[in-house]
RNA sequence: GCUCGCAUGGCUCAGAGGUAGAGCACUUCCUUGGUAAGGAAGAGGUCCCGGGUUCAAUUCCCGGUGCGAGCUCCA
């Protein structure tokens, strides 16, 4: 195969670049890696734009750049562009494909190229953010762009893309300025991986967890109630229930108390915490016999009341407290999203406060107990570190051992993780949890965040051994994040399919005839006292319609009963999944719910 | 918050300037069925809210609210 770029220094350089400046390096072919993908998708988008500029002549271009999901061009034409016109541009690019243009590279000063450039406002306000003298100007067949580069050796190489979605974008990413057409698209090395992408696209869709919530009567937004605010139906209360006990016996176990503080605080508060300075336009607040209260977006100086409540010793750290706290953001309207992004939401919060010895032990703690929660339900994951950012506040000192214990326990287990270099928090750095679900697609939920700066604001201190008072350190860490997300990544991690023991529902029973009717509350019973949820579908209807419903409610286990299971004791079970039967005596299958339910634990 | 689009029974959706329809779900009756939709009858809608145009608006226009896509934001 031939190399389509080179590696240089650790830098890849298209074919064009290399030959210019005279150097070499190793080859990079036209496979799926990264590298390749790199080179390829931003090839691809500016085939877009040859073919786009030449339906609609007029067209102007911004920036075009490769991003996670592929690429996309944010341009300027005319007439309008919808949905519709995604699959003749694309057209347009298979037949510039075909033509093999030669992909030319050749450099100007920047004067030239804003004399070229003169009446293309677009791209005269991409130079406006180029500070070299020179650019470099990519040409295939008529068409020109200014672009850095890398690019493809020609336009051959692109066969496998498809272009995704149309959308409206600012200039610049600001809404101060105008808006430009954007169109995203993706592309690869060949055909059967574009075809797993689009199959993972269509499947992704198939478990919107909007979708599955509506059907499985798991939770639902109204207009009355508010933007942002989801009610949960019975469904989804006995799922986060089930989450909520787990979670709960999970952090008794590792020594945390559960401590609640108030929804509403004084703003003073606030004004100490700096949350009133600093997120107060996140924040509802509202006025009580004429004095300020605010609702909380953050537990954390709740925790810290409870912290205060008494004179601590070294002898008492750490302290590690736990709520499942309700917060409320003011979230813009444009970013809710079903679950995912809402308004009112509870978190599963703790903090510890703990000596600067102490931070390793301590996050070591909480990357195992990660480790635990993602790994049952099947999600790999990886940790992010972020740094201390240009503008932070406390001591050097402690930044840097702060940054140096999260280094530590990553590796003392042994972990996978990438630095974000200045990517912290102003009050301490942080490691994100970020997972992967069933589809591929990655999801940030827990975070572990060091912070010197609320111990410093509410003076809290501790008497060490030699009664000499010392500030402690407070760590937030959050590892589902928020129930409400939670849920709805899992929802879509598993299609609705919940594993057994959080399924809204255990078992759905079907009873024959009537006369099993007693039966079935029989064992409905049983299964309650082993702390199972199960339905009857005793309705008048045929048996076929019956378990046809039961299939399409995604309980995890159905059981027939009739003549054969009253008289013998027995339940004939069906697998959901495999439509497969079996028979087992009525116990043993009881102590295999019981079995399953009892399987995990944090 | 910004741009664009959408809003019709519990759900999924069709529809027209002259006050509405389908499927599922629901109710009742028949059917008592052994592993993915048995049959019949029936009930149910201020067509999101507020203005405007019109003899007439659910339909056209404006504003609001909610939802969706994207941008932006995310202590």
């Amino acid at each position: 195969m031939d190399a389509i770029a080179i590696r240089h220094n650790d830098e890849i350089l298209d074919l064009q670049t290399a030959s210019q400046r005279g150097v070499e390096g190793e080859g990079i072919e036209l496979d799926n890696s990264a590298e390749s993908l790199d080179v390829l998708r931003h090839s691809t988008a500016h085939l877009m734009a040859q073919a786009i500029k030449s339906l609609y002549p007029e067209a102007k271009f911004y920036v075009g750049p490769v991003v996670k999901e592929g690429f996309y061009y944010d341009f300027k034409v005319d007439s309008e562009i919808g949905e519709g016109d995604l699959k003749k541009i694309e057209k347009q690019m298979l037949f510039f494909a075909k033509k093999k243009h030669e992909i030319e590279k050749y450099e100007i000063s920047m004067d030239e190229a804003k004399k070229k450039f003169a009446n293309d406002h677009l791209k005269l306000s991409v130079m406006e953010r180029i500070p070299s003298d020179t650019v470099s100007i990519y040409k295939q067949g008529e068409f020109e762009d200014l672009c850095r580069g890398p690019h493809l050796p020609s336009t051959k190489y692109i066969r496998f893309f498809k272009l995704l979605k149309i959308a409206g974008a600012y200039l610049g990413g600001d809404s101060k300025n105008e808006m430009l057409t954007r169109i995203y698209g993706i592309a690869f090395a060949d055909k059967e991986s574009l075809k797993a992408h689009m199959t993972m696209l269509a499947e992704a869709a198939k478990r919107d967890h909007r979708k599955i919530g509506n059907e499985m009567k798991l939770f639902t937004f109204r207009e009355e109630v508010g933007a942002g605010f989801p009610i949960w139906l019975p469904a989804g209360g006995r799922l986060r229930a089930r989450l909520e006990g787990l979670l709960f016996k999970a952090h008794r176990k590792r020594g945390y108390e559960p401590v609640r503080g108030p929804e509403m605080l004084r703003a003073d508060l606030w004004k100490v915490s700096g949350h009133y300075q600093n997120y107060g336009e996140n924040m509802y607040f509202t006025s009580i016999d004429e004095v300020e209260f605010g609702v909380k977006p953050m537990n954390c100086v709740g925790h810290i009341k409870v912290y205060e409540d008494e004179l601590r010793s070294y002898r008492d750290l750490p302290l590690k407290y736990f709520e499942y706290g309700v917060v409320h953001r003011h979230e813009m309207t444009g970013a809710l999203h079903g679950l995912f992004r809402v308004r009112e939401f509870t978190q599963d919060d703790a903090h510890m406060f703990c000596t600067v010895e102490q931070i390793e032990e301590q996050i070591i703690e909480v990357v195992d107990f990660v480790d635990k929660i993602m790994t049952t339900f099947g999600f790999e994951y990886k940790m992010m570190i972020s740094t201390k950012p240009e503008k932070a506040v406390g001591d050097a000192q402690v930044w840097e051992k702060s940054e140096q214990a999260l280094i530590n326990a990553m590796q003392a287990n042994n972990l996978e993780y990438e630095i974000d270099e200045g990517g912290g928090a102003f009050y301490g750095p942080k490691i994100d949890i970020k997972i992967t679900d069933a589809i591929g697609r990655e999801w940030q939920c827990g975070t572990i965040q060091l912070d010197n700066n609320l111990p410093e604001r509410f003076e809290l201190e501790y008497n060490d051994g030699d009664n000499e008072k010392i500030q402690p350190v407070m760590i937030h860490r959050a590892i589902l994040g928020s129930f409400e997300r939670f849920i709805g990544i899992l929802t879509e991690h598993y299609a609705g399919e919940f594993p057994m023991f959080i399924a809204p529902t255990q078992v759905a029973i079907i009873p024959i005839a009537q006369t099993h009717n007693a039966y079935a509350k029989e064992i409905a019973d049983k299964l309650i006292d082993l702390g199972a949820d199960s339905e009857i579908f005793d309705k008048n209807e045929s048996l076929n319609k019956r378990i046809r419903t039961a299939e399409k409610g995604r309980v995890p286990m159905i059981i027939v009963l009739g003549d054969e299971e009253v008289e013998a004791k027995t339940v004939a079970i069906r697998d959901r999944r495999t439509r497969e039967q079996s028979n087992a005596n009525l116990d043993s299958f009881l102590t295999m719910i019981q079995t399953k339910i009892n399987e995990v634990n944090f």
